[in-house]
DNA sequence: TATGTTTGTTTTCAATCCAAACAAACGGAA
DNA sequence: TTCCGTTTGTTTGGATTGAAAACAAACATA
């Protein structure tokens, strides 16, 4: 491992991350924030500079400075590039362009058939909605890396081993798609509810919190775990499937997984089975929320019986990770919002007294969330160590 | 962050790390594992050695080098010092001493009156356990440091929020612990099951896998998690209650803890509780395995149900974290034996077909487990980089 | 004995950060 | 207005480190 190169680029790497979260900061700033010299800072300053990473910004709006010479300060250079993030959803591509600071700069979705979803035929209506976004882009914007998402387990190489939804299995995507772009655009592929994690994690700027656990409801229920900033990925990326978990003998609705599962109790087709069986009927989960909302009593007991489990779920997960926050996400989670009390009290009664309850909230991304997500994990990448640089084994065999 | 120092440290942690798990390795096995050129690998072995780390060994024993000019091998100075392991147990203390190559090379019980726990006697009587053991120790070994381990929820700060099994509440256990040692020597507390994980983890030297779960089982069920070499803490260090996993809505014993949960269908007293209920009876673990291996009937009905719930809870932190392995540990642990296929066959029924099937093995460790394992994380701690020390932001403020 | 190979050391060099000194830019006090 | 203290950014010199290359030493084999 050089030694030179090494500190250089956790330096830079400090010095982004400073200035990605202060926006617009000092050189003198960054040193105090990093503990390093002046000198250092402006060195490195330098360098970013030069890189095009950052820029001078002496915008005169508020140096609110009070004694001594006023700094000169920088920020990150959003013309940079982006980062692209590519959801294949169900039935719909979604492509997103996040600038340097990760903001949404750029949006854009088409459709697909997912009776027929040949995963070459979708890459290559993946690659034209991005190429098609990217135009637009492109005059000022460089783009800096893209990242995959798909509802399926997906592994360390970029191989979706299995995506039910889809109908693929052992589908080397990250190869493919490869292939068809640009040689040295780095590339990554993550699972959709992971992804929808990280997007969820990385609006909130705050790292404080050591855990926190994300459950996604929709027909399935799936979910990730954040730990110290990282996604649990297990040892073959099947790591949170939290719909699987094993709450009863028997769940609300017969599905195809698993008997008593979480998302045989509180999935989309269990609210509906369990409201018939209460002697509701409703199409699909807004009709059963208005039911409720006009507090109709078939739709009460249902939610009451929803309430249990989710609190039973949610109880397990906290007796075993200690998160700090969970997260609910995706088109069933509202109905958290008509039962809140009910399920908080349901979890503390299958917590012991003492034990620390979570924070439990709603998301507030939408459909388009993975497709953050997987930008966003690109653009916390920028502003990670590369550890392969520093503790690098075995120097690159030469010429091999 | 001082740029010489980082680099430094990073790279003697990394040569101290391949020197043991190599055990005898000349410099320049060093620096082509490490990728560092023969120069800096012996300035590195040079510093260390001065230190008193390493040392020589150029016993004749095995120098099977083929060609060349034979190397001048190191291995760790087993005589540096040693790592104490202190756990309060059940009743029981127990201090272990592992030396700078994780071998146990001193060990001492002795008991206290469980119900008379007070926390500043049990110190006194542990620190007089610790002195006698490293009494016969300090000829040739410095103490470098020490964990406590105990049965508890322990904070980041050393405090033990929970014991119940103690009776002990907000016991700030490590300040007190610090008032009555050496100045200097570094500190340590962990929660029992976590140590025991590590110890278990620390045997198997090879770091490659992702995840592993450590179930123990006893009258109550605990477990840790290691992700990536780091025990899962939570937010306030209470992760890892796997015993409070819920499984059902009535387990097989009522608890004072919560009904349904893992330990109420597989901990001790739950076995026992099934036991009679199928018309058996035994006053201990023990009985009942011998009654179970001579094929009594309400034996092999009561493993049967033990089975069909470990392997739901199984099932169930399979689905959530994907775990290359699931250790089992503590006196109840060895039942797995009497029923292997039962409950691989009952995991298998709670996961989809093609999920991974993690190992399930039994501990080889006994009751020293966890102060092993206190030890261990010590050890560790030598052969890690201290972030502390890279990533120092602010730098300390100057003589306050 | 000569040759090739591998090891460990020495020397030289480049990269980096720190400490200290310095010039520049500002606010406030005299 | 002028001067002084404060803060910023830059410059210079020093120290530490790792890499590269050259070299001497130690061994096996022909």
């Amino acid at each position: 491992m050089s030694m030179p190169s090494a500190v250089r680029h956790i330096n830079e790497v400090r010095v982004l991350d400073v200035v990605f979260r202060q926006g617009k900061v000092s050189r003198a700033n960054i040193a105090r924030e990093l503990g390093l010299t002046r000198s250092t800072a402006s060195s490195i300053v330098a360098s970013l500079t030069e890189e095009g990473l950052l820029v001078e910004d002496n915008s005169e709006d508020d140096k609110s400075a009070g004694t001594g010479r006023p700094g000169t300060f920088v920020r990150l250079n959003s013309n940079y590039g982006v980062f692209i993030g590519a959801d294949i959803g169900v039935g719909r591509l979604t492509v997103v362009a996040l600038d340097m600071e990760a903001r949404v700069v750029a949006q854009s979705q088409s459709n697909f058939d997912l009776a027929d979803a040949d995963p070459e035929r979708i890459i290559q209506q993946l690659v034209k909605t991005v190429k098609s976004l990217t135009k637009s882009l492109s005059q000022t914007h460089t783009v800096r890396g893209l990242c995959l998402t798909a509802p399926g387990v997906i592994d360390r190489t970029g191989t979706i081993l299995r995506a039910p939804i889809l109908g693929w299995r052992q589908e080397p995507i990250l190869d493919k798609l490869e292939k068809v772009l640009p040689e040295d655009l780095p590339l990554a592929a993550e699972n959709d509810a992971n992804a929808f994690a990280m997007a969820e994690m990385y609006r909130s700027k705050d790292e404080s919190t050591d855990t926190e656990i994300y459950i996604f409801l929709d027909a399935g229920v799936g979910g990730a775990i954040v730990n110290s900033g990282q996604l649990l990925h297990g040892q073959d990326g099947y790591a949170g499937e939290l719909g699987h978990i094993i709450l009863g003998d028997e769940g609300f609705v017969e599905l195809a997984t698993i008997s008593g599962s979480f998302e045989s109790f509180i999935g989309r087709e269990a609210v509906l089975a369990r409201y018939r069986f209460h002697g509701g009927s409703a199409g699909n989960i807004d009709e059963f929320a208005s039911a409720a909302r006009r507090q109709e009593r078939a739709a009460l007991s249902t939610l009451t019986d929803w309430s249990f489990y989710l609190g039973r779920g949610v109880a397990t997960l906290t007796s075993i990770f200690n998160p700090a926050r969970i997260v609910l996400g995706g088109p069933v989670a509202m109905l958290y919002d008509l039962c809140r009390d009910q399920v908080m009290a349901n979890v503390r009664q299958n917590l012991l007294d003492e034990h620390p309850i979570p924070e439990i909230r709603l998301s507030k991304l939408g459909p388009e969330g993975p497709a953050i997500g997987g930008a966003s994990m690109l653009h916390k990448r920028m502003l990670s160590v590369d550890e392969e640089l520093i503790y690098r084994r075995n120097r690159p065999p030469a010429g091999r």
